[in-house]
DNA sequence: GCGTAACCTTACGCACGAGTAGGTAAGGTG
DNA sequence: CACCTTACCTACTCGTGCGTAAGGTTACGC
């Protein structure tokens, strides 16, 4: 109607559209009509553009799983001190996920709960958890502790660390009055703490 | 074919088969006729006792939301130090989703990304949340700590627990072999040993 | 200016799955 | 034994939404 576009500005468009509408309906419930409509489009250009509604949610999977990746590797500087690495990574997460929160919550969220899609966002996660796993351990070496640890003990922690920060992005979304600085210090606080002080030795018993 | 059963026994049955497809499928991917055959009976049965679909999914999300909680407070002694209840309740908490990965794995993750559901969901793991933010808040007084907090700095700091004992549960899910009591174990370690740390008034600075 | 390739549309086929109509048989009760 | 209630079935209707066929229109190279 107003303006024939080249193929790359419709695809973001169509791309903007997809993850507004999968994150309001859900994925199944969002459907192609209404994903073209508001990309303003017919359906069958998201059809020839970027395939099934499959692949479509893939696309969209991936695109905000980079920008994500992106943020945070932008945020951290590889040379400093494993808890500076840590923290500047988390202020950089929580203030995507607050620019974000739309591709957040839905995306990440709704992808691990979609069977085909869960090996995929399975992947990206194991990814992350591997980095922290790495620091983590980068920081035991470090504080010469006189226990033993094996890789499983720091992937599980990692697993934890990953999850809680999850749990605080969702938080994070739901409360729009919240700062995301102030969500990467809590964050920061209570593992940097409590991975601190069990570095040091302290154990918890019953 | 084999026998007329009453009532309550065939409600069951259904249940079971609701929540073993619904975690195998997904909720909109499982079918009332896939239910309906391995709870080895015709669907007008289902829609007769459990109703339509999103009343039969509820049904199954209550059900094992009910199992769960029992199963916690069953565990936990009320007149303990609030660690030890803590760690009761980990433990019960780690025991039934090990004993129960199906219905966890699913069912939670499942409803929290169908929006009809999300609410229902949400209202539960706020009370689970509340109730760890004033565990929390028992031990913060009983340390008569110096520093001030607001009530919510220790919803946000639940609100983070909570995540990581989810994400330690879908860990515990996918390892087979992993013994729920060392989950538990993992998870009080470093979920007290970082929160004494912080009650005694260490924090992390940038 | 004219072909052709890229952009874009309307209008459909078709499968799948939720929910139902209408009917059969078992087993208890008088 | 007549009855009625409860358990149970086969066989449909019908909406919804994915994916496509077939055709129109604009821009750009030559």
């Amino acid at each position: 109607m107003l303006k024939r576009l080249p193929r790359v500005v419709r695809e973001q468009q169509m791309l903007d559209a997809a993850v507004k509408v999968f994150s309001r309906r859900g994925f199944h419930a969002a459907s192609m009509d209404e994903i073209a409509e508001v990309a303003g489009i017919s359906k069958p250009m998201v059809y020839a553009y970027l395939g099934t509604k499959d692949e479509l949610f893939l696309a969209c999977l991936q695109r905000e799983a980079t920008r994500l990746m992106e943020a945070v590797a932008a945020g951290v500087v590889p040379t400093a001190r494993p808890d500076e690495q840590l923290w500047n990574g988390l202020r950089a997460f929580f203030a995507f996920v607050g620019a974000h929160r739309d591709g957040w919550q839905v995306l990440y969220r709704q992808a691990r709960s979609e069977p085909p899609f869960a090996a995929e966002l399975s992947a990206m996660r194991t990814r992350i958890v591997e980095v922290v796993a790495g620091l983590l351990e980068g920081a035991w070496a470090q504080a010469e502790a006189n226990r033993t640890a094996v890789a499983d003990d720091f992937l599980a922690m990692a697993f934890a660390y990953v999850g809680a920060a999850e749990s605080l992005a969702d938080w994070l979304a739901d409360h729009a009055d919240e700062d995301p600085e102030h969500t990467a210090t809590r964050m920061m606080n209570f593992v940097w703490v409590g991975a601190d002080a069990l570095l040091q030795g302290r154990v918890w018993r019953a």
